[in-house]
DNA sequence: TTAATGTGGACCGATTTGGTACTGTTTAAG
DNA sequence: CTTAAACAGTACCAAATCGGTCCACATTAA
């Protein structure tokens, strides 16, 4: 699976559309209707998102949302991490970055080390994206990403 | 968040275990002492990784599991999937790898394409990777996973 | 004053997840 | 032939999570 939720994909359609003129206000329901995301779960999402500090909100009649920042300085990490917590593929890798308390098959665990590296890996190839390159047309993120590493010099399998 | 879930944390830990010496033949009930995994679990992680074909097994007294194929053939990606379904970290990538039935946000949805190219590069670093990997030294694994990309060109922000 | 709008919380139903139990079936060893 | 060890299959359960809804409230422009 290595599934993001439901509500982090809202939240990158959301902060999408609202990036399309940057500096521009939108109410959450043009962008319910805008996005086709059910009104209350938009809410949900643009509320997170502001208290995160992504973006800024206006109350009020004629209020509504807008970006906090210019959308090339909000990069892809924070904004997952914003709305389902930190990038750590294991229990353990978030352990280990946050606090001590490790999971209780540490001290037999041999594959904890190789996480770490995984994890850092996939954290620094979506680190790499800002949302103006959501905005962007695809090959430009294709280059961004990473997806022209050398095949390893000797795989006997090379199955997927 | 991004996690694996706990079966296939222990679908992982099991199949480096058994890999330590290839060949051999585990029993259940060892390798759950050997992990510290509960052993009802080791046994219905081990009873899919054998209808996957990662593992042989024998029945009867002296039966037990041990690896189908070298360890060196065996991808991460495979083990993944096999375990929790196609590495997708969205719907609508899984439907664009598999059948036609999209999302319904999908006429309006712009970052659906950009998410196949993010995925795409997930997968591949997994797919670099074997369980013999798994089983050698971390700094291997920082190399073939792809930790050396270059910074982007001209990143304003550089947030994570 | 009023209507539009975000804020905050409670709540619910469905699904998933991790774990357990039980009843087979196979097979080596005695 | 008997027995105990081991895998196979299924059903089930409790807890957590997730997506979604609803409501009472605070704020602000018109």
């Amino acid at each position: 699976m290595f599934r993001m939720s439901k509500m982090t994909d809202y939240g990158l359609v959301l902060l999408t559309e609202l990036a399309r003129e940057e500096g521009s206000t939108r109410t959450a329901r043009e962008l319910a209707e805008a996005t086709r995301v059910p009104l209350p779960s938009v809410s949900k999402v643009l509320k997170g998102l502001q208290t995160a500090g992504m973006l800024v909100s206006h109350r009020g009649a004629m209020g509504g949302y807008g970006l906090a920042r210019p959308a090339a300085s909000i990069p892809l990490t924070q904004i997952i991490t914003a709305l389902e917590g930190p990038v750590a593929i294991t229990e353990c890798v978030q352990h280990s970055e946050t606090g001590e308390p490790a999971c209780e098959l540490e001290s037999v665990c041999r594959v904890r080390g190789h996480w770490r590296v995984i994890n850092q890996a996939i954290h620094d190839a979506l680190g790499r994206l800002t949302l103006a390159d959501l905005c962007a047309p695809t090959p430009r993120v294709e280059r961004l990403v990473g997806l022209n590493m050398p095949p390893r010099s000797a795989s006997p399998g090379g199955l997927s």
